[in-house]
DNA sequence: CTGAAAGCGCTTACAG
DNA sequence: CTGAAAGCGCTTACAG
């Protein structure tokens, strides 16, 4: 592969002017300019990124740590990610932790040995020091989606309280009181965050909820399935079951299936994080949707902002609720016309009724994809 | 950050001792290697990779370049590529084409600029002069899933073919008789190799394919939504749709339902490729499963071979047929007992009448995913 | 077993 | 505007 020297040589100049013009350095005469350029374009030269990345300190290439790929949610986020990267003139390289703590921590091993300019990630657990000590060393780094309490770092996230509160008032609404959970890794934020909204939401209501209505799931589609078949197993099962995310629904779905249950008869089912496929499901599934494609665009900004030595914001965007049918009687709208009077429900006293959710574009199927063609 | 110049001075010895402990060297002594892992350690010292694949002129790096990271396909292959690369003590970037040759031609060039040792790709089309140079000049190259006629790299990859005979041969068996296809990109091989089998498939069994049956898509979900309108739009439409990736499916799905139709009553439909959602959606869709784990496996593999001056070997696949009821009646082990006589199917003559496909294991729901925890 | 030194391919003051 | 030279952080013959 031809060098800088290689074209100095065939352009009969210094390598530094070679240098310069390929870095749009101002000081080289037209003359020269064309002459490197020629060279360049007869050897085929590339710059060697690994050799100006040594010098310059600098790789231009963010590291991107999320807890798994294979969630369409964090795909979608990946996505968005690299899109707003490339606009800004960085490249993105990808560690999946799988959940998985130790590979979490292999990544993010990797990606600073590779000196990457910046870090962001969607931590599985609480951080192990390799990440921690990155962190508080001046690493730049921002957290997406998930976070660690106690690091000063900032954080780019859906704040989903108001849209499960919004769940369950519209379960509450469909006459559902025995509702059950299965939970991300108490490890995680977003684990932990999720139930507390929905015990709060439930109290709100002045709904029980028992220990045995929440499962402890890990994000992925074989633990929703477990949770699901000990729900299924209890004297009283629920009536609900909400999924922390959509491959724990998932894996509730097909629990379900194996009984030979239906939904939303037999148990009714409700996701966060929405999917392109929750439309087409049997039934379509009820889903609290993020903003995706907005997170990731706000985390890049947050973390170059870090890099480039201005002050980052921390994010916090809203989810929303989107009614399918998967808990019940189709939403109101959905309703050819009022069909006589509908069950009174009290709603609950000191709680003032949640608006009605917001109605899903039955035409667009991808909510949270931003596909522009940047 | 420490460098190795600080771990020598901290441990007393030189910078080449430092580097023969780091790199396992055999003839350092006890003594000096203790001293030097403690420095190492007080230090919080980690080696500079840049530095090291400047000098090495190795970066243990491996490029993969996919169409589509929003394609849960390729989402599992770049899981399946990045486990065996790490079991392999390589690191894997990818970048994601989007289908798009421009941002397939960024990729390379950024791969290929960060001195990769290898590069794994999935053509979005024929191939930029870059892509194409870059093979013919010796650059460790493999082609996974989809490849470039006339460029001589190993290619990893699944035949459809058979499975798409015997899908025929299902829906030959259901009664179907006008059957259409949304293609990929005939840019792509798998766009046209899909179309291809199908054609034969088709004359197989003595079955018409007119061009308004062949839609012209991109493997993304849009486009299999306007496919499909175009398709019902037809005076005469079909009684199938075959989608040539689960993209397109999903758009089909889309446009089926924003008329308010039904399937398998009003229409029928069949995707390539399997994904765990196919399962789950109303009704559950008959698809074709490629091995997509142990493909990705075998393209690192194989590309590894390249890098290590092994010979490669390319590798195909079979796909097989998983029936599901989307193409109308169930598949004969999911009734109950034969509910009197069927109606009678005049196999095609020429044609030997092609063995019932397999069955799909019920409470498998990730047939081509390879979770191992290695 | 150990160290001094060269060199990987760049960029960038510095001097002219 | 241009070039010689230093140096980024490593690895690796080479000599001892």
């Amino acid at each position: 592969m031809a060098s800088i020297k290689d074209v100095a040589a065939e352009a009969g100049v210094s390598v530094a002017t070679v240098s310069r013009v390929l870095n749009d350095h101002p000081s080289v005469s037209a003359d020269a300019r064309t002459r490197v350029l020629a060279a360049v374009e007869v050897l085929g030269y590339r710059p060697n990124a690994v050799a100006r990345s040594l010098r310059t300190d600098q790789t231009r290439t963010l590291g991107l740590v999320i807890s798994d790929v294979l969630n369409p949610y964090f795909t979608q986020l990946a996505r968005a990610v690299e899109e707003q990267a490339r606009a800004l003139g960085y490249s993105v390289i990808i560690g999946n932790a799988d959940e998985r703590p130790d590979l979490q921590d292999h990544h993010v091993r990797t990606l600073l040995d590779r000196r990457i300019d910046g870090l962001l990630v969607s931590p599985t657990d609480g951080g192990s020091p390799l990440m921690l000590d990155a962190a508080r060393g001046g690493t730049p780094m921002v957290f997406v989606d998930r976070w660690i309490e106690g690091v000063v770092v900032p954080v780019v996230r859906s704040d989903g309280s108001a849209a499960i509160h919004d769940l369950v008032a519209h379960l509450y609404g469909l006459g559902h009181r025995r509702l059950a959970i299965i939970a991300g890794p108490a490890a995680t934020t977003t684990g932990r965050e999720r139930v507390e909204a929905f015990r709060q939401a439930m109290a709100a209501y002045g709904l029980p909820l028992p220990d045995a209505y929440i499962g402890q799931g890990d994000f992925q589609a074989e633990s929703g399935r477990r949770a699901t078949e000990r729900f299924l197993d209890l004297n009283e099962p629920p009536e609900v079951v909400f999924a922390a995310d959509n491959l724990m629904a998932l894996g509730a779905l097909d629990a379900i299936r194996a009984r030979g249950l239906r939904v939303p008869d037999d148990i009714a089912l409700a996701a966060f994080d929405d999917i392109p496929w929750f439309v087409h499901t049997d039934p379509p599934i009820t889903a609290i949707a993020q903003s995706t494609g907005e997170l990731g665009h706000a985390a890049v900004r947050a973390l170059v902002d870090c890099i480039e030595g201005r002050s980052p914001k921390s994010v916090t965007l809203p989810a929303r609720l989107v009614v399918r049918r998967s808990c019940g009687e189709p939403a109101l709208h959905e309703l050819p016309a009022p069909l006589g009077p509908r069950a009174p429900q009290e709603p609950p006293a000191p709680q003032e009724q949640p608006a009605l959710p917001e109605q899903p574009a039955p035409m667009e199927p991808f909510p949270a994809m931003n596909r522009s063609q940047s």
